[in-house]
RNA sequence: GUGCCCGUAGCUCAAUGGAUAGAGCAUCAGCCUUCUAAGCUGAGGGUUACAGGUUCGAGUCCUGUCGGGCAUACCA
């Protein structure tokens, strides 16, 4: 709806001789009495233009002209604002567009052609995914499912390394549950995986193998059957989600040399080495970032002779610009915030364009039960497991729950107030609004044969009450919603953008009669509630939520 | 110590640099012989942590202070 006054407003900016290359934005007032729409370029020029901004929003405006029945009213408003009034049946004839559009509504074509990656979750297979890592899963499948609607060609990666330190300390672990379960003593170390899950393995071990694997020292056995059967469970906890990547990345293949005799780690280097940034001593390679102006050097490959995480990450972001990525979007958590920029800046050496890549960085997750705060470590084996959380809240809430707050505020997951199954339960007041409109449907179909897959909207402009104006309104900000969600990274507008919505609905409801309402008026907001089931039903759909018929 | 995030109603949180800072919960007062009351209407509740600055305009941007979280590995 925005963009409907964009060229009205360049046509007014040319005729009064006016060149600029800012940006015109248009905004919706809070208060009605400023009109549906508004727009603050009058300020944005006055300085330049040397002229106070009243003086040239009062010239502007008379040198713009709307088609018939459109705008009906514009006026400058305070020190300077363009106000624009709409004719309530132009928004309800724009309203049919949802209608038309149906489940393509909001959809746009400005990422076609063009492909785009996202990598969310990552965890490696040392444990079951805990309540935080969940976040940002759903965060990035969210941004996945936004960027989607917007042309792009979506891949949904998981890069994981089934070969570092930890694997070895997971395998061990195993081992010792292992010999404990064969009846012999073994003091099971600290610093080891104290989990529950490490005994089931060994259990599975046990089953198998009796106690033969007691003698021998090899752990590969042990960590082989970890990797598979905690790998199993991390991908059968995200599909609860509706979380399905469709590209797994094994930091492993990074190091094996492809067809140049050369292992991608191994070009970093050299590349790295080729513009002066490498320098060896104590046995270890280092990316010289104090010429970068950081206060130390980092090690990219130690003494021991094996990389430390931050080479493979440098090598693997550069297999996403070789393999075509024009958007490269990477979902962390708070704990990895210092790892991005030394990739970066290795790229933007290598002659990357990082201005390509975005970062959304989540806040941890605490978790309340009773009250009571728990914190987690996957380590000591107290951690708050997803899978307990989506047993205990369902898969609904938990997605609603991990998305309805800003990535940048720590989220307190109230899990008695999830849990509820009351109207304190926020995804029950947008599915209910769902579920309303189906079940009124259900009864016009009944009662009066209306069809709903029929409707084209052709009586949406008998509506006049200003509660189905300002819905029929508030659909059609839908697609700048998306387009928003995508610019600051943050789903979670959607979310409050939608209970906007259900709250008009059940206003709208309770206010206007629909199938008591004479026939026009009745198909009229009959039409309207398929219009707000659709944007609903898109919505949900982005957010991974479910869109039930009846409740 | 340094870097990043946060500090907004009693609680959990919103608010592209815009006009009188908004929702939900909780509290209080109303609305079902009427399409789903899992709903709606109304009321109370604020020096946006604090102090400066930038400008037509600051919760938002800049500087500093205080408070909380995270990170500061040859772990990932």
């Amino acid at each position: 709806m925005r963009d409907f006054f964009i060229p009205f407003i360049q046509g007014a900016l040319r005729s009064a001789g006016i060149e600029t290359d800012k940006e015109i934005q248009i905004e919706k007032p809070n208060d009605k009495k400023f009109g549906d729409f508004s727009t603050n370029i009058a300020f944005l020029l006055a300085k330049e233009l040397k002229t106070n901004p009243r003086e040239l929003a009062g010239k502007l405006i008379g040198l713009m002209s709307f088609p018939e029945s459109t705008v009906v009213k514009i006026e400058v408003a305070g020190p300077g604002f363009v106000n624009f009034h709409l004719d309530p049946a132009f928004v309800m004839r724009s309203a049919r567009e949802v209608l038309v559009s149906g489940d393509s509504f909001g959809r746009r074509s400005v990422g076609e052609g063009q492909k785009a990656i996202v990598e969310y979750v990552s965890a490696n297979p040392t444990g079951p995914l805990t309540v935080g890592r969940g976040r940002g899963g759903v965060l990035g499948d969210c941004i996945a499912n936004l960027l989607a609607t917007q042309g792009y060609e979506v891949t949904r990666e998981y890069y994981f390394n089934d070969a570092g330190r930890q694997m070895q300390i997971l395998a061990e672990s195993v081992r010792f549950r292992y010999l404990e379960r064969c009846g012999l003593s073994v003091e099971f170390p600290q610093t080891h995986y104290q989990g529950d899950y490490i005994r089931d393995i060994a259990e599975t071990l046990f089953i198998e193998h009796g106690d033969e694997l007691a003698n021998s020292e090899g752990l590969s056995l042990f960590k082989e059957t970890a990797e598979g059967i905690i790998f199993a469970s991390i991908r059968k906890t995200l599909s609860r989600l509706s979380i399905n990547h469709d590209s797994f990345f094994n930091e492993h293949t990074l190091y094996q040399s492809g067809d140049n005799g050369t292992s991608p780690n191994q070009s970093v280097i050299d590349a790295l080495d080729a513009k002066g940034f490498i320098s060896r001593h104590e046995n270890a390679t280092w990316f010289m970032t104090t010429r970068l102006g950081q206060e130390k050097d980092k090690v990219l490959i130690k003494s021991t002779g094996d990389p430390s995480y931050r080479l493979p990450d440098i090598a693997y972001h550069v297999t996403k610009f070789e393999r075509g990525y024009s958007l490269i979007v990477n979902i962390f958590g708070a704990d990895h915030i210092d790892e991005y920029p030394d990739v970066a800046e290795a790229l933007k050496i290598l002659g990357y364009d990082t201005e390509r890549i975005r970062v959304a960085i989540n806040q941890f997750v605490t978790t309340t039960v009773g009250g009571q705060t728990i914190k987690m470590s996957t380590r000591k084996g107290n951690a708050d497991l997803l899978d307990d959380l989506i047993d205990e809240v369902g898969a609904d809430a938990t997605r609603l729950f991990f998305i309805m707050r800003s990535k940048d505020s720590h989220l307190n997951f109230d899990i008695d107030l999830a849990k509820r199954q009351s109207k304190d339960n926020p995804v029950f007041y947008l599915q209910y609004a769902h579920a309303r409109i189906c079940s009124l449907l259900r009864m016009a179909s009944k009662e009066f044969g209306f069809d709903a897959d029929a409707a084209k909207g052709d009586s949406l402009e008998v509506l006049v009450e200003p509660v189905e104006i300002e819905l029929a309104s508030a659909l059609l900000d839908y697609p700048e919603v998306i387009q928003s969600c995508l610019r600051f990274l943050e789903p979670q507008k959607m979310v409050e953008y939608l209970h906007g919505i259900a709250e008009l609905y059940h206003k709208f409801y309770q206010e206007c009669p629909i199938l008591k309402a004479d026939e026009q008026m009745r198909t009229g907001r009959l039409e309207l509630s398929i219009c707000v089931r659709q944007v609903l039903r898109n919505g949900f759909a982005l957010l991974g939520i479910s869109a039930p018929e009846s409740m």
